[in-house]
DNA sequence: CGCAAAAGTTTGATGAGTCAAACTCTGAAA
DNA sequence: TTTCAGAGTTTGACTCATCAAACTTTTGCG
């Protein structure tokens, strides 16, 4: 239905809606994120409000619509659960599946889509901690803490990475930050800008808090 | 590297070729496969001539070059794997799996593709029979003989289907007639240009002769 | 406040892929 | 050998998606 560019238009409108408390997204933002420039973006909203996937006025942002947001939510679901096939049938490198998962999800049926689902036995998270959606487009809205939220001494479990940078996953990979691992954390430099986080079985790691940041965590 | 229509007239012009004796195909028939005007075609082949992928001149029909039948046997490669998966692995209907195929084919990476190839064990051939060509280009010649070919009360076996059609697959399907399957001639009638046929451990069916044509077989 | 920088918009252009319709060529039948 | 139907080609137009560059609006800083 919806062209490959839409969906990316839609998938970056609610992520960054996501990030922002106004539900809003910038041009600049949105550009930046599809890859084009802002007069291209400018351009495609326009289009998208035609198509009643977005609420827009000149100079006032974009947000999307009901069925922009569920038209959002079905890719992801794609995305999600492609990402998670990759990884758990296929083998494929956690870190290079995000990239894969971008291509695939714009070719997949229905069809494909919930027999994957099925072999998959209906996972409700990918594997970056990500929630996938139903297939009636209910997601779970992602909760916990930035590592840096913790304090020295304190225990946890990741969640979720919040980067699908190939090299930032393989270092979090590296330093058994996975979801699911329980960690422990051992020192905060404030000046420095750094934190040591000790993986269960691992040694201790040294990572910048703005690394950190990208790592959501819950208490133990 | 190539665009997906591009991707579609280089499989089109590849399956064509087998079918001439000359390995040349008419734009009238590759448009008519591709789904588009003659005038489209025209135009497109020219793009595939200056791409060096065909060799064409103006009312003389187009071939591919070596360079373009290998952009084909690797489109080849990645439909043919596509269905195998969506049939062993995900198990849907074998009579749907060409639609799919068709959409993902251009999607798929060589990292997945080959990660795909390993999980079902390198396959030689898809459902319907076909030949899957090997990461580095070679094709087996499909052998066997049409239906027709057969007299009555000769066994052979079924090799490939020849035709895409869903409603033809099921039929098939239904008949006990799939690739592998082991068969006898019963009866031919050309007058009414049909034949019965019996599926080892099924009832006798019968079928038209330019269905049975469709159906390729070998000696047992 | 005033004004420059940042953000956003518009315009004119491009390339891919397509169609409809006018036109041209080829080949087989009369 | 003529002719005409069918195959092939060309042309002009259109949509989608994009960019560069000129332009406008908003915003935040001194």
């Amino acid at each position: 239905m919806a062209t490959e560019a839409v969906e990316n238009y839609l998938k970056a409108m609610y992520t960054l809606a996501r990030e922002s408390p106004t539900g809003e997204a910038g041009m600049k933002a949105l550009a930046t994120m599809v890859g084009v420039t802002t007069g291209t973006a400018t351009t495609m909203v326009k289009r998208l409000a035609a198509a009643k996937l977005a609420r827009y006025e000149r100079f006032g942002g974009v947000r999307l619509t009901t069925k922009g947001e569920a038209a959002a939510v079905d890719i992801l679901r794609r995305h999600r659960l492609i990402e998670t096939f990759l990884v758990q049938t296929l083998k494929l490198d956690w870190a290079v599946v995000h990239d894969e998962a971008e291509r695939l999800e714009h070719a997949i049926s229905p069809v494909v889509l919930e027999a994957l689902d099925r072999h998959l036995g209906h996972p409700s998270s990918d594997p970056h901690g990500d929630p996938i959606p139903s297939a009636e487009g209910r997601i779970r809205e992602p909760g916990g803490r930035p590592l840096t939220d913790f304090e020295t001494g304190q225990r946890g479990r990741v969640v979720r990475i919040a980067d699908q940078d190939a090299d930032f996953l393989k270092f979090v990979d590296a330093s058994g930050l996975r979801p699911g691992a329980p960690f422990e954390i051992r020192s905060v430099d404030a000046a420095a800008q750094t934190m040591s986080v000790r993986a269960r079985g691992r040694d201790p790691v040294a990572l910048a808090l703005a690394a950190a940041r990208k790592i959501v965590c819950e208490r133990e």
